[in-house]
DNA sequence: TTGAAAGCGCTAACAC
DNA sequence: GTGTTAGCGCTTTCAA
């Protein structure tokens, strides 16, 4: 059993097959000008006969390049970074390059490895949504990378794609205090991770445009699971009782849970209690009721991710930083309020 | 500007720095025992100096396997589906791989391309849940694969994962009897698929065991999805009227679509109709009623999908098919119905 | 137009 | 114990 075994076919054997040197294959594989009809045909011939295919890694061994993209991302089990994923995929696809999606499972230990993997799988670059407490480790990457949300502020000299967060807050905070509410509960993601602290800023922004000490604002924390959505929501029934009549959560899938929690409190959603969400969710369309929420714009996120990445490849040194508007997306889950709970107004406070 | 550019150090880089020839690297860092202790350590002092990491193309080439393999399913924003390849991502870790994610989008001509790069890409074996039309393109994959899902039956020569829709189909239809519903309307996917055949199959039988006439039983079919799966049910309950009590769908999406074609047709689920769905995905407990459904294992699917793989990469010729138990999750979208709908039954038929 | 040869980074014989 | 060498499959000079 010499050569054609069982193995994959290599330009050699295509060689011998066509009775030519194995640059001749490669010429006519790359389509090259230098090179005759006749050779041509006789590998194409060839090559079509043993189904020979190109073998990606020599390939890239020698070009130096692998076409291949790393995607790290917190939870492709979460519908939200799913459609990230998808979006980025797509892309990927119609760009010719193929993608390595990686869970970090909110992990910095296990982003690092990650990324260690693909450093040595020699990607061409990551698009990478970042663990707070692991941001150093990304700033030694070494590959062109595109970060994915708010991290974008402690790399000002990478490229970022995200849903603009102060806009969506704002528009959530307004759309809010348009049916009353001024002072809804916030249901936060944990402390260490920059999402948190741009959403809070916004918040404390918005409270002070409106006379509202924020330091009297309700906040509740967890992860960004259902479970735990739940959990921190009765944590703040227990906690508030009757002053929580709106809910404002940093996900969607913890404003499920929330909503999750209202019910098993014997209380009425949107009656006792609104709920807003933020992410968009498909899941938030069959929830009793539907989940109102500022619907990020998850696909284009991994496209436009792609494509920033693509150009940092290409060795477009100017970074960039494409922040996608967000929109809302209105459900059952809010109601009108008639207590003008800006009870805690800043009469006392330092301003005015 | 030599050597230490900007590039990745190698092997070279390494040997040069701590005085000795590359092999001697290499063996430093395979943890050989053919190597003395002061050269280990000089080399595993250059090691960490210039921050090398071994380049994985350059051995994968070298070894013949990549360490590397891909998962092809239908649609990774699919929340069933993102599980499994949760599943598949985690076993994969565990076992030193990584995972190469694709979307078929149910669509031959897009699985046919993303296996082609996966051979090009030279992974070590893939996991598939084919489409159905594709299936001789997988058989002259030429590399390890594990199937998932219903098409092992073509394909008895490899080793496969799945659900045990049989039994899944039948624990949802036992239970449905018991609750008084005996004819429930199928929602079914496309007739090309594998899985909708076996679905069919053991409810024909199910309804013979219990003298109903198969072909009297309510059928409409679409995609696995939430909006096609509304359209399906609007045009049953537009052709059937009230005698639609109960729904079965073949998967949750298509199940959760019914709930909202039920209410926009101004009917109550469960009162008026129940609907019973098939995958267990998250988000059938926010909907209203909460979705009662036949939940498949889809992280071990995953998990077991590796786990066969591994085997058939390491030469296990001996195929093996894995059946995962299927179970019941009762929510709120069934309800007993007083008619006994049984109103078909097999008398005038031939049987009996 | 074509072939020979070098080399991408690594490992495994095979000498010494 | 260590160095030298060949070669994985491919592309790309460089000669012819």
């Amino acid at each position: 059993m010499s050569n054609s075994g069982n193995r994959q076919p290599t330009i050699i054997d295509i060689a011998k097959a066509a009775g030519v040197s194995k640059s001749t294959v490669a010429r006519a594989l790359s389509g090259s000008p230098h090179i005759g009809e006749a050779s041509r045909e006789r590998v194409l011939t060839a090559v079509r006969a043993l189904g020979y295919e190109r073998n990606h890694l020599a390939h890239s061994l020698r070009a130096g390049r692998t076409g291949m993209i790393g995607l790290v991302i917190p939870d492709i089990a979460n519908p939200f970074w799913a459609e990230v994923a998808r979006g980025a995929q797509d892309a990927a696809a119609a760009n010719g390059s193929s993608l390595l999606i990686f869970s970090s499972d909110w992990d910095a230990a296990r982003e690092a490895s990650h990324l260690r993997a693909l450093r040595q799988a020699r990607v061409d670059g990551a698009i990478v949504n970042p663990v707070a407490d692991n941001v150093d480790g990304l700033g030694r990457f070494g590959l062109p990378v595109v970060l994915i949300g708010s991290s974008a502020e402690r790399f000002p000299e990478l490229s970022s794609v995200g849903s603009d967060i102060a806009q969506g807050v704002a528009l959530g905070l307004d759309h809010l205090a348009s049916l009353g509410h001024f002072r809804p509960a916030l249901l936060l993601g944990s402390p260490n991770r920059l999402a948190r602290v741009r959403f809070l800023r916004v918040v404390h922004d918005h409270c002070l445009a409106h006379d509202i000490d924020p330091a009297t604002l309700m906040i509740e924390e967890g992860e960004y699971t259902v479970e735990s959505g739940k959990a921190a929501t009765l944590r703040l029934l227990e906690r508030e009782g009757a002053a929580v009549r709106c809910i404002f959560a940093a996900n969607d899938l913890m404003a499920l849970g929330a909503l999750l929690a209202v019910r098993e409190a014997g209380l009425t959603c949107p009656g006792e209690v609104s709920i807003l969400g933020f992410d968009g969710i498909p899941a938030g369309a069959f929830s009793d009721p539907g989940l109102t929420t500022i619907e990020k714009p998850a696909r284009s996120i991994g496209l436009e991710g792609i494509k920033l990445l693509a150009e940092a490849i290409d060795g477009n040194l100017d970074h960039r930083r494409v922040l996608l508007e967000c929109t809302l997306t209105m459900r059952g889950s809010l109601a009108r309020t008639e207590k003008d709970n800006r009870s805690a107004r800043l009469v006392a406070g330092g301003r005015n």
